[in-house]
DNA sequence: GATGTTATGTTATCTCATAACAGAAGTGTT
DNA sequence: AACACTTCTGTTATGAGATAACATAACATC
């Protein structure tokens, strides 16, 4: 992301209010369901992901986890953050060592991301990897997960 | 990588005497071509990874520069990393936090990775992106560059 | 309400990477 | 050779990202 961008992102404005509320409440029942907890730090880590318009850093998330300023200490949200990857919730951007909330329905399904270079936007999409899967398996590999990131500009910072 | 792997690897076992040399050699005289240097720092840890047979973390890289056991400074080894990666003679890995040498012919190809979870074993191929390229087109992105690694187990593992 | 399990709080530490600046070495010009 | 210019290196210090270890609390199940 270049320092001085003046792009609009809009690809995924924040969420609030009831909106909010509501991809909250669906993460509610994804966890009631599979017989899993949405506890006040879970909850809270994934309500800031979702806030945000872009990729969020740990220590971003630490800094902003406390309601009146207080930091929270590293394990809080780094374990907050594997659990909500573990659900499907929220993925990790290797590439920029940051963390974003889901935006494609269902859980469990393969993820790649769209990264602008100027203003820091990063849109999901669902990938088809059929052509990879294909060369894995011809070199005799059993392949259990794929990362795909790709960088370049956004059609606003293009 | 699983702590117990008991398997092989073999994939990319590293170079040693002449073979290691003539790698080398093929770095200085691509360096010459396009008019850049090879100096001491960057051919020494470009025989590193050449040698190591899995990849290579950068603090690995610092404690085994010196000849005779002194570590290097970190940014020696990261400015050497900088200047291969720039010349295509090394890649970084951004799921492992690690770096490998090319295994490919040619400079400014694109570069994709099979990691086995069970030896660490990183097999370098060419990935074909034609679907992904124009899945990001479809959404009105310009791709500049594209990081694919694949988690899985390798022949000699499954 | 005792027991086992899962999650949290807390401290400390570890790994990974870069900023900043001084000095050396290569390059081209006069 | 002396100069100016650029690139690379050496060194110190610090910033950024992540986890180990262990004590405590909350939940579940019997
Ligand atoms: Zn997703
Ligand atoms: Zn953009
Ligand atoms: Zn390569
Ligand atoms: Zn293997």
């Amino acid at each position: 992301m270049s320092a001085d961008c003046h792009h609009e992102d809009g690809s995924h404005p924040g969420l609030a209010g009831e909106t909010l509320r509501r991809a909250i409440g669906l993460a509610e029942t994804r966890c009631m369901t599979s017989q899993e907890r949405l506890t006040a730090p879970r909850r809270r880590v994934l309500e800031l992901l979702l806030e945000s318009d872009a990729p969020m850093k740990a220590y971003d998330l630490i800094a902003a986890f406390g309601q009146s300023g207080e930091p929270a200490k590293p394990p809080t949200v780094y374990r907050a953050l594997e659990f909500l990857e573990r659900l499907g919730f929220a993925h990790r951007i290797e590439s920029l060592n940051a963390y974003v909330p889901c935006r494609l329905d269902g859980a469990g399904h393969k993820a790649a991301f769209l990264i602008c270079e100027c203003c820091g936007a990063a849109e999901e999409f669902e990938p088809d990897f059929s052509t990879q899967l294909a060369a894995a398996a011809a070199r005799g590999y059993a392949v259990s997960g794929v990362t795909l990131e790709a960088r370049g500009l956004c059609p606003a910072c293009r």
